[in-house]
DNA sequence: ATTAAATTTGTAATGATTACAAATATGAAA
DNA sequence: TTTCATATTTGTAATCATTACAAATTTAAT
């Protein structure tokens, strides 16, 4: 995939959002770590190489390119918000130990609904993800 | 459904939890309210009835419940996390504009899976939620 | 260069959740 | 029943994520 600031730059025209260099960055960030990130983590790689950047601006952002569906909003957790480029529909495994969360490779079940509503409500969204443990700490539990 | 304190004192039992007085009340309410509450209404109900009742014990307890099985945390919102009894598997619906979750009637797709895996790593919950409008709010906006 | 609008920034406030220790209740043993 | 150990509950203080907000800065158009 290609990720050059450049393309990113598109991105942001395509949808309609003005591709300030703070918004470059972050967007940048989501598209080269793709371990759906907490905006603490994001913040704090940025900062090294922005100092200037702002928490409040890594939100105001995250929450406007939510908005604009460049990205989607992972709220398994309970705790915190975690991000994700908005790629083709995939779900996600939250592991309850070392609480990494994977992406799963499980065709949505709903993606090719015909109907854009449900009981009468109007979908917008569609998510579905797993919990349990994962593979990882799996073998590391059968070695203590 | 029968959800007296006889039989909720049973569901404690059987899942191997102590079935103290603040537990019993914390269980019936959640029998008595499918609207996926959150601490905050749960606790502000019970303490009129208990006015000793805390908001720790009523967390302490909702942790305990979910971690038997009891029933469900419900993690879509991203800023807090509403409850549910454990019933059989189904789905629900965020509404963004109201904040109402519904339940919804499509039959999870991942419910007889066969393997309690996925890519290796160990399935012990399986969620699936919608984002959208609610119809009511759907008809409220056409209205004004 | 000027000005208005959009964006960014830092700080303070909010809200949910957790940590923790004291108080209370419970249940078994004497 | 009394005593003692253990589990539970309670209240307060701390923590952590998020939001509110206003000042500072940047941007884009005139």
């Amino acid at each position: 995939m290609i990720t050059n600031m450049k393309h990113i730059k598109n991105e942001l025209e395509q949808k309609g959002i003005k591709p300030t260099y703070q918004r470059l960055c972050i967007l940048e960030y989501l598209h080269a770590h793709l371990v759906h990130p907490t905006v603490e983590m994001i913040y704090d790689k940025l900062v090294e190489r922005v100092p200037t950047m702002s928490k409040t601006t890594v939100y105001n952002t995250l929450k406007l390119l939510s908005e604009k569906g460049v990205i989607n909003e992972i709220t398994i957790t309970g705790t915190e918000v975690r991000y994700d480029i908005n790629c083709q529909s995939h779900h996600h495994f939250l592991c309850k130990k070392c609480g990494k969360i994977y992406d799963v490779d499980v065709t949505c079940p709903f993606a090719n609904m015909d109907h854009k509503e449900i009981s009468g409500h109007e979908i917008q969204e569609i998510h579905g993800y797993f919990k349990g443990i994962c593979k990882e700490c799996l073998t590391n539990q059968n070695n203590e």
